[in-house]
DNA sequence: CGATTAGTTCAGTGTTTTACGAACCAAACT
DNA sequence: AGTTTGGTTCGTAAAACACTGAACTAATCG
């Protein structure tokens, strides 16, 4: 196996995943791929990140400010060294972008229901309600299932970095 | 209850949600809303999306061809009526949106489980490869979930077009 | 103190997106 | 045949986006 064409590879599924999925510019996509793939060891610094890139500083310094504030990337330092060193967001936190979106369909789901309780009068409509409150447990059970999983890698998480 | 107003602030919120998780233009958007709304009777005209709407007929043409090509919408017509009635897709069509956000991440996961097997030198690529099997299990079992319940509402909706 | 390093900020630029109006086409009345 | 209806297509304008280089700041080093 070429290890570095899978990286390559690796890296820009990432990007593409990562861009649609929390709708944010190519390039901030392509540094989550990045710190997933490279960046769980020791975190990369932004030098590397510029080089490894080949983008601009400016560029990467502004969507990596955006990650940090979408709390998708952290960053630790070490004493004595000014550099930045920059990881991907734990799993856990990475998942609450899932929790949003289902949180907010959960929302529109209830509104939904509230609606049509008060103003459906025709059977296509009744029967549209029905189906919206069968939607809504299935929601349910996705919901519960995140909460779990989000739960199980906390623990996870906070037993290794305790170590 | 001001039924209107809640109607309004629905379409507005489906508009938002959709605009995210199908990436499509806001207008586009909005019809999926509306048509979700008031569509699921007897469908809308395309004159009833131009006036609610209030857009211009290219654009409600253009984003309703997306949506009919992305199988968000379908329309149908009536025996000696030139118009097009439109409506939202069955959820379960809409929910295939779903399975392949779960598709495209089953296809990655898979990948970086091969790269890490091939690379993982330090302990904390080790880690790293226990955790991303961890969560693949977590993702199969939200395919499960979702296979399940596409399968349900396609039941549903094949029983209620007979009928 | 001056020079270097690490990173930020900002104005500008090329590109993409989103919606629009006007012209157009095809089917169906009259 | 001409006109209305229902909708498409295309060129374009406005706005948003993505990225850049250059100037800048703040901390550290010699």
């Amino acid at each position: 196996m070429d290890v570095q064409k899978e990286k390559n590879e690796l890296r820009e599924m990432f990007g593409v995943h990562f861009e649609k999925l929390y709708n944010i510019p190519p390039l901030a996509a392509r540094i989550v791929g990045i710190l997933i793939i490279d960046g769980c060891k020791s975190g990369l610094t932004f030098e590397t990140l510029v080089e490894t890139i080949g983008a601009s500083k400016s560029s990467i310094s502004t969507n990596l400010n955006l990650l940090l504030k979408m709390e998708k990337v952290t960053y630790f330092t070490i004493c004595g060294d000014r550099k930045k060193y920059f990881k991907a967001a734990d799993l856990s936190k990475r998942l609450e972008n899932y929790m949003q979106i289902i949180d907010a369909e959960m929302t529109i789901l209830n509104r939904m229901i509230d609606y049509r309780e008060h103003t459906a009068s025709c059977p296509e409509e009744q029967r549209n309600l029905e189906n919206v409150r069968a939607y809504k447990t299935h929601v349910n059970e996705v919901q519960r299932l995140f909460l779990k999983t989000i739960k199980k890698f906390q623990e996870i998480e906070t037993k290794s970095k305790v170590k």
